[in-house]
DNA sequence: GATGAATGAGGTTTCATTCAT
DNA sequence: GATGAATGAAACCTCATTCAT
């Protein structure tokens, strides 16, 4: 039977709770933890209705993994950063703050679920769709990052922008990532402005 | 039945055999992906031999997780790295070669098992136990590196080397990672690079 | 996944089909003897069924024994047994004829499925909370045995009620017990008659 | 490979040990709960050598029981019954001491290990080369006790001896050893005494 | 003769998915 | 459309027994 799309309000509820269901035991218990049963118990509905939203289980969980990316997108972007993007920058400072609002913002943004962003790179292999699936959605921020790198591409200290963008947004996410998802023993504010000062050195400090 | 500790020589080449099939299959399959029978029948014996040496598939995958490791390590180290360790670091040009030839043995080490890393790094969580085995294992390296940054400490364009080092460290890893493990345009010198140049600058060149 | 409560009929009718199934299966070749997939072979569901009912093996059997007692209670209470119960017990004839109908009935009873019930017994050990179960119902026995005893107490021969009472019970059910279940030379009737004898004089003739 | 009849000292006692290990394993965890590693292992020899004594797993069981009923058998006649059967019964009292002693000796020779017996009872279904077995281990005790009752036939208050016997030998063998075998609140005492008062009535006193 | 390694059939259990109501 | 019961393939694991050394 091919996947409902549903077009009624109520319709759109029940899918609405499947994946907020699965979101959640996602999270929680690893894709391969969760199984199709709760998800519907925990969404409130029968294991039919499940299977009549999705074909399988694996379309849920990328239907997640786009809403994780765009929550975390939306989230970078509202919180201040679309302005600096929007904004003149000139001075020294101005590119300091560029960084540190950034890697702020970032930070801020994995509260959302440290735990389902592990489940989803964890998930990255194993599934040629799903690789597929998270480097485009990876690739939105590395275009993202590239086109405001370009835009003070004249002050840049690096020369290759292209392998600097992957070098720049990876760092960053693997770091920040680290620091919301383990129990550590330094201060999150110190690594933060370590790898800040890694960033602003790397990108507009001349060596 | 508890799992056999094999005294006789064919029986420690039985329990080689075993996780070496493993670790083929973890990398190639994933640790999900791959069940004991295969690991059996991979090892050239019977489903039951294989549980007459493991009390289930998790200590297979340990014990895989802790070879792995070892690999690496004796990897980066055998090749050059230990050397570089214990010559004198003067010039600024040593500095630049010290980070470079740490980034290219990372680099190369990592041609041991791509796949293998992923399965590991992508199993950190889900099991607390291979949790507390990778971090011990990954703070070896950073106790290391540690090291040899506290080496040269007055040369250092940071001052809080314990953030510098897990900055570093994570962003060297992930990013080599990365490398190996996913199809990308952009050439892998270019990124090494990029890498280099990023390390330098915020270690030894103050902005 | 824990078991399920069906709500349906037909999810009622299975899980009575399963447990009728295993209670044959276990009469027949025992509890270790009986395995999950012949269960849900004979009850004519999948495999996953069975498991859907119940977590495991044991509790099938739980139910099994519980649903035993309760047959072999109503049918010796069924069986006239309460009646008596209920009548006024005067002459030594009565007193004879109390205990004649009482070790009738339980014979009768035992009918039932002399197999399943060693196979209960059986498994009184091995495993505690079996053991608990069954003293439980075997102690409804001994109480109802008791507060038989107690009504005639003046006319009792013994004096130690609470002892008599044990050594009543478990003598006849044993040997009743061993007339259902095994091949002997001795007719039943003699066999009886002689355990009524032993009962009677036992109870109410002052040696 | 033919099980061998070692002729040895050394091979004896192995044989010995491998028998005692499976004793102390069947009474503890259940013929079923046993394996054959695992009385090699109690035994202190290798697997393979458990199988070079004994074909099966099931010869052991049938020597351990025979082993056990010569055992119950030697404590019963060693404990005065052998004697009290030689001596002359004349006197009501000598009747009393006869039944007396006879259950002392039985509930003493219990002490044996009555885990044992009741994994020996419970396995007495299952398979019939055991019932045989056991049924005959079990005829050895009726005739005793017949030709025991048969010797003062004229005092005896029942008139069909056979019945008599099983209803006798099978009510003493149960309730003690459910004294034996299970937690109670009453004290044994009480109960055998009660035992030997129904057994003394019921052969002696006439109704 | 003793050792302990190896076998593999067979049991238990799980779960993604389908289907009857 | 929704429900929850049913499916069965496939995973996990055990152990009586055989076999190479």
């Amino acid at each position: 039977m091919k996947a409902r799309k549903p077009v009624q309000d109520r319709g759109i509820q029940t899918r609405t709770a499947i994946l907020d269901a699965a979101k959640a035991l996602f999270a929680e218990k690893g894709y391969h933890g969760t199984n199709s049963k709760e998800i519907a118990a925990k969404a409130g509905v029968a294991t039919g209705t499940f299977y009549s939203y999705f074909d399988e289980k694996k379309p849920v969980f990328f239907e997640v993994i786009r809403g994780y990316y765009r929550e975390i997108s939306d989230a970078v972007l509202a919180d201040g950063a679309l302005e600096i993007y929007s904004l003149p920058i000139r001075t020294k400072s101005d590119f300091r703050r560029l960084v540190h609002e950034l890697i702020r913002a970032l930070y801020k943004a994995h509260t959302i679920s440290p735990e389902l962003h592990r489940e989803i790179t964890a998930m990255i292999y194993g599934d040629p769709e799903v690789e597929q699936l998270i480097r485009e959605e990876e690739n939105k921020t590395i275009t993202l990052v590239g086109a405001l790198l370009a835009k003070v591409s004249d002050r840049l200290a690096v020369e290759d922008i292209g392998a600097a963008v992957e070098v720049v947004v990876h760092s960053a996410e693997e770091v920040i990532h680290r620091l919301r998802m383990f129990e550590h023993d330094i201060a999150d504010e110190r690594v933060l402005n370590e790898l800040e000062d890694m960033m602003y050195r790397y990108l507009f400090v001349k060596g």
